[in-house]
DNA sequence: GTACATATGTAGCAAGCGGTACAAAAAATG
DNA sequence: CATTTTTTGTACCGCTTGCTACATATGTAC
């Protein structure tokens, strides 16, 4: 058994209260007295745990992280590329208006775009591009096997998807309404190419039509 | 004519200078250490000419919105809301990546979607919605005047082009390169409804087609 | 019990923050 | 010339920042 004095906080739960901090006022508008303060414990008690300010962040972020893990899995097990796409952007137009739970946006956009130094937005920034890449691979690997046309751009599918998706948390900090994010992700998705055999479907509709 | 001392330095060039600090640090990030000496001067010359940290940042708003308001003008003068939205869109992507001139991405994002306190986030905010109401009036003209079908939502179409315009800024700041930019703004306009017209027109193209 | 290991609260550190007091400097006015 | 008005550089203010020294509290191990 370990030994020594017990924790006297939940980690997780500080961790909860301190990524709320971070979501509204940014990283470096979060102070350590604000963070403290919501945590319910002193600056002692968060150094010993966290290390210093940005410890406590990337304990923040891996925690956020986790959380979105089973959406990014549902996103990326749908059955097709555009079904895959409109989870997608339905799931985080919803997610980013959220009312309990989380202040609106994304963590990962409000705690910094620009920074005195550049290592936290780089980070996110990093964060970020992992859910491109992934998305990527499930766009080349819904290519290969028919889901998307040849002439499709797996890469530039993935660019664009997370292009409109940091664009809705955008909007969604700036106050936006689920329904009008909910009708950005539905025109956004007008844009999804059609497969070569969705494609010959509707060909032979047009044929059949103009022969009957 | 004037008395007193002449100031010692333009103030059109300081504030470029401190643009730059801001956009790059943001507006928390940027201290006044930071702003004074890219922009040449001491503390008490800032204070005497901006008033305080806020006066000048909203000073360097001022003219950087005065810097793209030929371009958006550019935009709403379009023939159509199609060109309108097309230039608008590779627009952007070509601004957001523009390697002199400015740092990647857009100052309105970069400088803070959030703060210790909501007043900067908010200001930002503002100055964004005013471009979006400004699309989205130029296409409620544009649907009156049949260049948009009666189904088109002008605001859900504005607000779906600053979506993706922000996101662009996004990823711009996170590294992307103009030409990937330019394949986003190209996905993203194939989302873009077809007119009345021009349904009617390809209606009748493969009408002719057929009857070929 | 005693010894040890870890966590906690108080109190305070050096450094940097945004902002200013003050006197010298540089122009127009008479 | 002296006077007035404004800007400039130096030097500094009070305050907050991220962070820590230190003694005490609270657990396990023996």
């Amino acid at each position: 058994m370990k030994t020594g004095r017990p924790r006297g906080f939940c980690v997780e739960n500080a961790l909860d209260r301190a990524m709320d901090v971070f979501w509204r006022k940014g990283y470096q508008g979060a102070s350590l007295s604000d963070l403290t303060e919501a945590m319910g414990i002193n600056a002692p008690s968060l150094y010993a745990c966290f290390d210093n300010k940005e410890g406590l962040f990337r304990a923040v972020l891996d925690r956020y992280e986790a959380a979105g893990k089973g959406f990014l899995q549902e996103v990326l097990d749908a059955p097709t590329s555009r079904a895959s796409a409109e989870i997608f952007l339905k799931g985080v137009a919803a997610r980013a208006t959220d009312p309990d739970n989380h202040p609106p946006g994304c963590l990962l956009l409000q705690s910094g775009l620009a920074g005195e130094d550049q290592r936290i937005p780089n980070e996110l920034a990093r964060h970020r591009a992992e859910k491109e890449l992934a998305l990527r691979e499930r766009f080349a690997c819904a290519r290969r096997e028919g889901d998307l046309p040849q002439s499709a751009d797996p890469a530039a599918l993935a660019r664009y998807l997370v292009t409109v998706a940091n664009g809705m948390c955008v909007q969604a900090s700036a106050g936006a309404q689920a329904e009008e994010l909910q009708m950005v992700a539905g025109l956004a998705l007008a844009a999804w190419p059609t497969s070569e055999t969705a494609k010959r479907g509707k060909k032979e509709k047009h044929k059949a039509d103009a022969d009957g």
